[in-house]
Parts: C-alpha cells; structure tokens; sequence
DNA sequence: CTAGTTTAGTGCATCGTTACACCGGCATCG
DNA sequence: CGATGCCGGTGTAACGATGCACTAAACTAG
C-alpha cells in the first residue's frame, strides 16, 4: 500500500540513503562493488520505484519531454507521435503530448506549461513562421526541437530543427508530374503561412522552371489565411479546391501537388465528387506517405518522410544536455513514392521505373 | 529566471504562505475579502504558478490523467485522443498518453508508472478480456475508466466504463447487408480477444439469425492470435483476408463486416489487388466512421461512435473523486453511417432512406 | 465581567530525493 | 614519524507546497 522509499532501502541494504541516492544517479565509482550489490538486491527485492514528484521537486528536472503537434486526429502526427514513444521508451523518458490546433497562443500556452512541469525538452512540431512567442522560455534554457520547421533567421539560435528538405520535397513531386508530361500544375494547401510550406511550394516553383514552365502561369490554389490546420480541416480544404478548380470557367490543371496526404485525399474525394478519376483525369501527389496513402483508391503518389528515423533524432536532440550545438539544423532527404494517383496526362499508366515498394530510386 | 514561489506571494501580500495556501486551496471562506483581493493581486503581479512537483510530493495528487491507447497511429485513437484532450483543457487537466501496442505487459507496466506518478485516474483503451493484470493496483485505489470495454463479471468492481452497445453496432451493420439482400457475410477481424469484438460478433450473428440465416454457416475470418493490433496491422489484416477469402475455391462472400474502418480499407484495398470492385462485387461495412472513411473511393458505409461525447464522459469518471458509484457501466448508442460500399447483391445502388448526412435515422 | 465561541490567520513538521560538505581510516611519501 | 591524499561513505539542509494544530483578537451570552 504506502511506497517504498530510499530510506527504506538503506535500512535494508544497511547504508546510508545517501548511498543508495549515489546509486540510482550513476556516482558508483563512490562504493566497492559489494556495497552495490546489496543495494541493488534490497531495491529488486522491495521493488522500490523513485518517487518522480521528489526527485524533480529536488533537482528540477525530469524524465519527460513534450511533444506539441498540430493534432493527432491527423495520422501523420500520430504516426510520428507514437514513433517519438517509441524512441524514448528505449532510453527510460515518457512523451507528454499536446495538440496545438495550430494555435499560436495554444501553443505558447503548452510551451509554457510543459517548461514549467520540468521537461527536459521539447519538441515543437509547428511551422509558424517565427519563434518569437517563445524566444524568452527559450532564453531561459529551455531545449527546443522544431520538427519539419527548419532554423529560421531571426531564430534564438539555440534552438535545434529536424526536418525534412521540403524544398526537395517538393521538387520530386513536382518534376514527377513534369516527366509525366503535365504542363499545367497547381500547387494546393491551406495557409501557406509555415516555412515548411513554402518550402514545398518553392520546391514546386523549382521544378516548373526546370521543366521551363512558368511557375506565375500556374495557379496556386491556397484556402483562406484562417485557422483551421487539423485533421478533418485539411480535407475539407483539399475537397474545397477540387471543387473550385474543377468547376469554374478556367482551364483546370492536368496535376496536383498537394501540400499533404490529407489535403491530397479530401482533392481526391471532391474530383471524385464531379465525376473525375484521380490518375486518369487528373493525376494527384501527396505529401508525408501516410498508411492510408497505400490504402486509397487509387493508391497515392506521395512524398514519403523517414518520421521513425526523425523521431529517434528529434529525440535525441531535445535530451542533449551539455555539448548544445546552437543553431542545428538537421535536414533529411524525401523520397518519393510513386503509386497509381500520377499518370501521363493522356490517361496512359505511368511510365515510371520503380522498384517492388514503390520507391523512387 | 529564478520561479516565483509562494513565500514570495506571501510577502508581496503581507501574509504567511499557509494562508496563500489556503486561497490556492479554495479555503477562502477562512479570511476576510480584503485579504483574498491582496493575495490574488501579488500573485497577478509576480506571474506566481504552484510548482507542480512540490505540490504533488505532498498531497500525492496530480492534475493529470492517463490515456492509454493501443496506438495513436490509428486515425480512430488519435481523434480520440483530441477529444480527450479537449476535454480536461476545459477543466484545467493534462492528458499523458501512452500506447500499449495492445501489448498486456506494456499495459500494465503504463498504468503501474502512472499510478506511481499519481495521476488522478485512467482512461484505458484495452479491451483485453480480462483486468486481472490490474487488479491490485485497482484495489489501492486507482481510478479506472475502460474505454469501449463494458464491465464483465470478474472485473473488480470499482471499475468504471464507458463504451458504445457493441452488440448494436455489430448488428445495424449486419442487418443493413441482409436487408440489402446480402445471404453471405463474413465477419473479418484480427485476433477477436477482445470484448468490443466479440459483442460487435455478436451482433453480427443476432442480425443473421434475424434474417433467417445461419451464423454458423457463415465464414469468419480471424487473423491469427498473434499481436498485432496498430494501425498498419489493422489495415493488413484487412487486405490479407480479401486476399484469402476470395482467391480460395469456395464461394467468397457478398457482404462484409469488418472490425473497424482501418480493417475495412485494408481489405477494400485487398479486394482492388484482385480487380474487384467494392460497393459492386462487394459490400463492405466498417467500424468507427474514422474521418478517412467519408474520404474514401467508395465512401465507406460505417457504424459511428460518438467519440466526443464518450470521451467528456471517460474523462468526468476519471476524475470523480467522492461518490463512487462502483461498476458503473455507461453504453451509449452507435450509428450507422450509410455511404456508398454497400449495395445490394446485385449491384444495384442500395435503395435507403437516409438523410442529407447519410446518417440513418 | 467572565467564560465560551467564532474569526482570521500563522507555525511547523512533512512529503522523498539530492548533492554538497564533511569525516574517519588507511596508504603513501619525504 | 607526521603530513598529505584518497577511498568509501554519511549528515544534513534544502526543493516548494500543504494542512493540521494552534492562537490572538473579537465577539457573544448569561
């Protein structure tokens, strides 16, 4: 019933709580090898746990590090939430999770309120265009890890960013759709107010040029500046467009680079809501490479990023505590998974050389 | 920098910090309104917080509640998992989410860490048959919610549970197909250990029956009793049964009940590798209307689980302090959401009354 | 006017762990 | 032989909030 605590074990292993707090910290160079076996036999033997409220009121510090994603209603985020657990089970640390909705204060909020309980730090999956409501937490110490934003000018430079290179992100999907022979693109997203986005769309720009096209003919096709960036959201935007694009007086386009797999698929159900068929009229690529991406009919071309190896990076960096290397900025390469939602826009298969998985080499 | 602790307010406010104490506490009633007003302003002022650590090592109390799902990478546990955490935001709660995998030992070693880190209850998503692996923890007092595992006899009865009349959804599911004229069903489901699954079967066979026909002639397809049990796994299941049930030499099904959305698009991704045609060739029923559902080629027909409202209920149960009201059992009612995977046997389009939201009334 | 009661607030021990300062004893050194 | 250094380990004062037991002052009743 009542916890076993470290005087306990002292009086058991017949040592000092001193000792025994030597112990648990590492400091074992401190005792003869005999004194550490018996109090480790004590400690197995009550099954005594350190109690963590003690420990962190007395240090200051946890075992805990925060995640703040925009929602993990959207399965990305939750494939990458569950990723990060995994990784820090591995290494003793639990995950506190928090969805930010995409909202500035909401998230300074979490920020706030995780910097408080103690976390050893935090990883920041936001893509706000600056840090600036956090610059003060962050000044104070704490261990900030953006995820997918990469470092900014203007960025405390403390602060450490895992991410992929949207740029080439966004380039492969675009010059995909370029090789396939389209000509007319557009680029679909909500707000493009998060550098990872625009780091996409400059991806999509590269590519058009590259293909000498003209990225200023290409309309771009962006929902309204407001809020909403959750799961059901990015659908909603993506169904929207298909149905502006597709029922107006101007010449629709022929692809589609969708700023995400959600965004991707609600495009898809709104083409679908007007009779067309995803990679036959219109071909459609997506970002992230979800599980569902695989699933859907037809299965969808996306931008596949390694999350489990970003999650295990993410980790370690918000863990670092000494050698900080201020200002790091990991960037991770995309591949691009070519499925059945891209085609020649003649409506022929996609001529495309690809290995059993789908992957681009 | 330094944090601001509540000796400080006490000074700023000429007062001990016991009576600060008794403000934070809601004692209010023992001092004098001028006193309150004081202590309230020195605490705007300094930006004071309660460290929470502290606060927890004396009292044993946190603000915090576990979720435990069996995995956040599933669309179902992750939307969830928002709402839950929408939830306690409104009353000044943390959610610490953990994902068992459906792992038992990974389960119980959660609830065991966050029962030693004093959160005020748990909310479990596990729907294992049996809470004997929890039991003792249970009787020194934690607070226990299960979510959609209704309470089974052995369950110790201060579990409390909130969960959706499975034996109901399973049969508006069921007889949705049979009054389409569908004469042979399958049940697809990984390992059915569960006991959501084995009500959602039972519903299945009470609708067959209503139907005049034989549960026992129809085919079910279980995944081995392996693991897993995630958002990958699920999806798998599903494709490896269309794989098997319609590649074998017996008559494959017309109509299928799967044990959740994530199954059901697996095998409606299945049944394409085979060239056939969902909401044709075969009607396909899921569970949970994950918002990916309405996206689908074909929009998925699925029975629906009020998760927002279910999950301001797991969360008022797991916080109830005083008046236990022992094996509480909460059941709420499922939908069936009817879109365009099922149709009758024939092809036609299923000819059902439902309103603009698809929702059957 | 005194004894008793209520009001408004305080003192202090305490939760379990940590880490710095310290200490006795033994070996080594010049 | 006395001084020095190291080894293995201990004593103790916090960390910040809580809440019981207590009290001084004001008030009430008889």
């Amino acid at each position: 019933m009542t916890r076993v605590t470290i005087q306990q074990v002292a009086a058991a292993a017949g040592v000092s709580p001193s000792t025994v707090s030597n112990l648990l910290n590492g400091r074992t160079n401190r005792m003869v090898p005999a004194t550490k076996e018996r109090i480790e036999r004590a400690i197995a033997e009550l099954g005594y746990r350190p109690n963590r409220a003690a420990r962190q009121l007395r240090t200051g510090r946890t075992q805990t590090v925060g995640l703040i994603v925009p929602s993990v209603g959207n399965p990305f985020w939750g494939a990458f939430a569950r990723e990060l657990e995994v990784a820090a089970l591995a290494v003793g640390c639990n995950v506190l999770l928090c969805n930010s909705e995409r909202d500035p204060d909401r998230e300074r909020r979490y920020v706030e309120e995780l910097w408080e309980d103690g976390v050893r730090g935090i990883v920041l999956c936001s893509s706000l265009p600056t840090l600036d409501h956090l610059a003060d937490i962050v000044r104070r110490g704490l261990r900030l890890v953006t995820f997918d934003r990469p470092a900014q000018a203007g960025d405390p430079e403390e602060v450490v960013s895992v991410s992929i290179n949207n740029h080439v992100g966004g380039f492969l999907a675009t010059s995909h759709l370029t090789e396939l022979g389209h000509e007319r693109l557009t680029f679909v997203s909500g707000s493009l107010a998060a550098v990872n986005r625009t780091g996409r769309f400059r991806g999509f720009c590269t590519a058009l040029e590259g293909a000498d096209l003209d990225p200023a003919a290409m309309p771009t096709w962006t929902a309204g500046g407001g809020a909403p960036f959750g799961d059901v959201e990015a659908a909603q935007v993506g169904r929207q467009a298909a149905h502006d694009l597709f029922s107006g007086t101007v010449e629709p386009p022929t692809g589609i680079v969708a700023i995400n797999d959600m965004t991707a698929l609600g495009f898809c159900r709104g083409l679908r809501d007007q009779g067309l068929h995803v990679g036959k009229d219109v071909s459609v690529v997506g970002f992230d490479d979800i599980i569902l991406a695989e699933l859907y009919d037809p299965p969808l071309t996306s931008v596949r990023q390694p999350i489990s190896r970003m999650a295990s990076l993410s980790l370690e960096e918000a863990l670092k505590e000494d050698d900080r290397e201020p200002g790091r900025s990991v960037l991770l390469r995309p591949e691009l998974v070519v499925r059945d939602s891209t085609a020649s826009p003649t409506g022929a298969t996609a001529p495309v050389v690809a290995d059993e998985d789908g992957v681009l080499q």
